[in-house]
DNA sequence: TGAAAAAAATACTGGCCAGTATATCCTTTT
DNA sequence: AAAAGGATATACTGGCCAGTATTTTTTTCA
């Protein structure tokens, strides 16, 4: 990877500036992309930036010409952890769809996928948040609120749609949403269960929770 | 507590072991019972013993003389989250019920309560456990294998019998696991939702999950 | 090509912390 | 009352690690 990223570097011009900053991307995506393994398997607090650096095959000091400090690496895990879930919820949303129920389906199962595709990065958000700076964790949190909020108002125009069970109450998008986040702590990728498996059995038991059938495929 | 503890070993004959090995047991709890809220606070990883010991009101060496070191308190806290919940689990089991249904309506109420009062060390466990030894480690793994084994049994049971829908596969006691499990990262206790309501909805979750109405009170 | 600039490495520091060696205090026993 | 033993504190150590100062290597471009 270094070789590659050495090449890449080399075809940069200095007339060009945005291949030059994506290529600043590029290497901050590798660092957080790494870094995200490494405080998934051994907790941020007990995995150090030598650590990081190493399985980067780079040094530390590398690090620190990209983000603030260890803190800014953990924040833009968080970032992406919350914010790509958001993002397919609200594309999600955005689509167009026969009823709620088909919706809340739909967004299930994309969100589910997003957890599963991007497992420890949730879980570093999920475990990690608290050590985020005040600023950083202010901003991740309203992400998480928006998110929230967004659901369960999805869950509530379903009821009113008549759609979803009438004694089905606001519980219900906690509820779902902890069926979702709590996937990474028993599904491990390559084990007896398919992601597949997995997210159809999330969309069907989600939609148990609403108190709506299947929908038929 | 520190002048209560020591009016207590004033007390304690040399002549009656059983006294002294109750105040012993006094002590290790207090501690373990401090060293999780803190863990729980900060991470098992960022708290120091010191901060421990004094939040105990004691030094750090008083520490040692109870625990061999910092992972065997961990595994202590771990020990407790997961044992309570498989013993309340087997005595809910052990009981007289009318039906599956009832049966398993009254294990999540119970294991809910529990993973609700201890939530500091239920969190504790499922976020640190990576932490321990080999040996704990597969020691407090083999209980939680028990306790998932025995729910998932009783859904077993229960579709076997025909009280929940027979399409309710294996997986729905995974989902109820994740149900009980994730409540410690949504409830906090003096919030809006008081612990009683979130069992009630969370027992009301757990039947439509397993494809049961709910039982009528 | 060679000077300047940029990128990355080496080498270091200061503080923190698990764990321990030693001292003190308090209780029990005679 | 004083020696013995147990419980707890004080004082220390060695290693680790986030963050930095300095040097070396690589790239740019005149």
């Amino acid at each position: 990877m270094s070789a590659v990223a050495r090449k890449t570097r080399r075809a940069v011009g200095a007339d060009n500036v945005s291949l030059k900053s994506e290529f600043v991307a590029f290497k901050t995506n590798r660092i957080i992309e790494v870094a995200s393994r490494l405080f998934y398997q051994s907790g941020y607090s007990s995995c150090t930036l030598d650590n990081v650096a190493e399985q980067l095959g780079v040094t530390k000091p590398f690090l620190y010409s990209y983000f603030k400090n260890k803190e800014a690496i953990l924040a833009a895990i968080c970032e992406v952890g919350i914010s790509e879930a958001l993002a397919v919820l609200e594309a999600t949303l955005a689509g167009d769809h026969k009823n709620h129920r088909d919706l809340l389906a739909e967004v299930v199962r994309q969100v589910g996928r997003i957890v599963i595709d991007r497992q420890e990065y949730v879980v570093v958000y999920q475990r990690e948040m608290k050590h985020l700076s005040a600023d950083d964790h202010e901003r991740i949190l309203r992400l998480r609120h928006s998110f929230d909020h967004q659901i369960a108002e999805l869950i509530r125009e379903g009821i009113e749609a008549g759609e979803f069970r009438e004694d089905t109450d606001s519980f219900v998008a906690v509820w779902i949403g902890g069926l979702i986040s709590w996937i990474p702590t028993w599904y491990s990728p390559g084990g007896q269960r398919s992601a597949d498996d997995v997210i159809d059995q999330l969309v069907t038991a989600a939609l148990r929770l609403a108190g709506a059938e299947k929908p038929t495929n």
